[in-house]
DNA sequence: AGAATTACCTGAGCGC
DNA sequence: TGCGCTCAGGTAATTC
């Protein structure tokens, strides 16, 4: 699924290639995706030439001057660059025609996804005024995870996926980044110390950077441009052994998600 | 306010 | 072969 790291890859190619053109025709073939995409896209886009593409947490924002297109890839989805005349296939959803030569599809079979369209400042959309500090920029650092933790029963992990916390941390990245951090996931925010909230916040700072190159690193083709084979130590792995030493990954769930982490290397 | 739960959706995997 | 069940999970909305 794709995760911060991979929607960070997605703006980049996506920025590569499409930055400076004009759209020219919408399709949409599916509205109802989990908020019904606006049909008046149809009529808005065509004739405006995209200024930028600039992401918050999972969220991928298309400046279009008058207006931002917002794209949420959900679980299941992903933007493709195509040949314009590709026939559609299930689940291809919306095109996306720039300057009649490029195709920009969005497919989503679980239909998790958001396309959406907003005017005005970024920061007053109802979708992104409540998310947190970047976890890749310094406004994330142990200190303001430590404040956001005191007094918090939650547990970390739960709070590290917290959009309201720190913003585009998928349950794949904070089972990875605890993991790191040697930390369980199950403590309570509010026992972290400091120490440990800046070993934990560096800690998603750099499987988030490390997952990033090695998506820009590898061959991104136009098919595949949001998904790209990873390392990760601890995720899907539950009765494996750890890579750090003899002991078995333990597996758990906390607020239903699966929740992987070594009880030797995790205290 | 914060925590817990529910809803949205479909493909994959499994038991029978 | 296929039916029915469970699971996967980002996020917003709802409830406690």
């Amino acid at each position: 699924m794709p995760e911060l790291p991979e929607v960070e890859v997605t703006r980049r190619r996506l920025e590569r290639d499409l930055v400076g053109k004009r759209f020219t025709q919408v399709v949409l073939r599916v509205a109802k995706l989990r908020i019904p995409v606006p049909p008046e896209l149809t009529e808005i886009l065509p004739g405006l030439t995209l200024q930028a593409i600039t992401r918050r947490g999972k969220y991928l924002l298309f400046d279009c001057g008058s207006g931002s297109l917002l794209i949420h890839l959900g679980m299941t989805g992903f933007l493709r660059l195509l040949q314009v005349f590709s026939p559609p296939e299930k689940h291809d959803h919306i095109d996306f025609l720039f300057d009649d030569t490029l195709l920009l599809r969005f497919h989503d079979p679980r239909k998790f996804g958001i396309v959406n369209w907003f005017t005005g400042e970024p920061g007053q959309q109802p979708l992104l005024a409540d998310i947190g500090p970047e976890p890749l920029t310094d406004a994330f650092t142990g200190g303001y995870l430590f404040n956001a933790a005191r007094g918090r029963s939650v547990t970390i992990k739960q709070l590290i996926m917290n959009s309201a916390v720190v913003a585009g941390v998928g349950n794949i990245y904070a089972n990875e980044a605890l993991y790191r951090a040697g930390i369980r996931p199950d403590r309570a925010a509010g026992s972290l110390t400091l120490h440990e909230c800046s070993l934990l916040a560096a800690s998603v700072r750099s499987v988030l950077e490390e997952s990033i190159s090695a998506g820009i690193n590898c061959l991104v083709t136009a098919e595949t441009i949001a998904y790209y084979p990873q390392e990760l130590k601890v995720y899907g792995r539950g009765g494996e052994v750890c890579s750090e030493c003899d002991g078995m990954l333990d597996e758990m769930r906390l607020g239903n998600r699966s929740t992987v982490f070594c009880r030797n290397c995790q205290i």
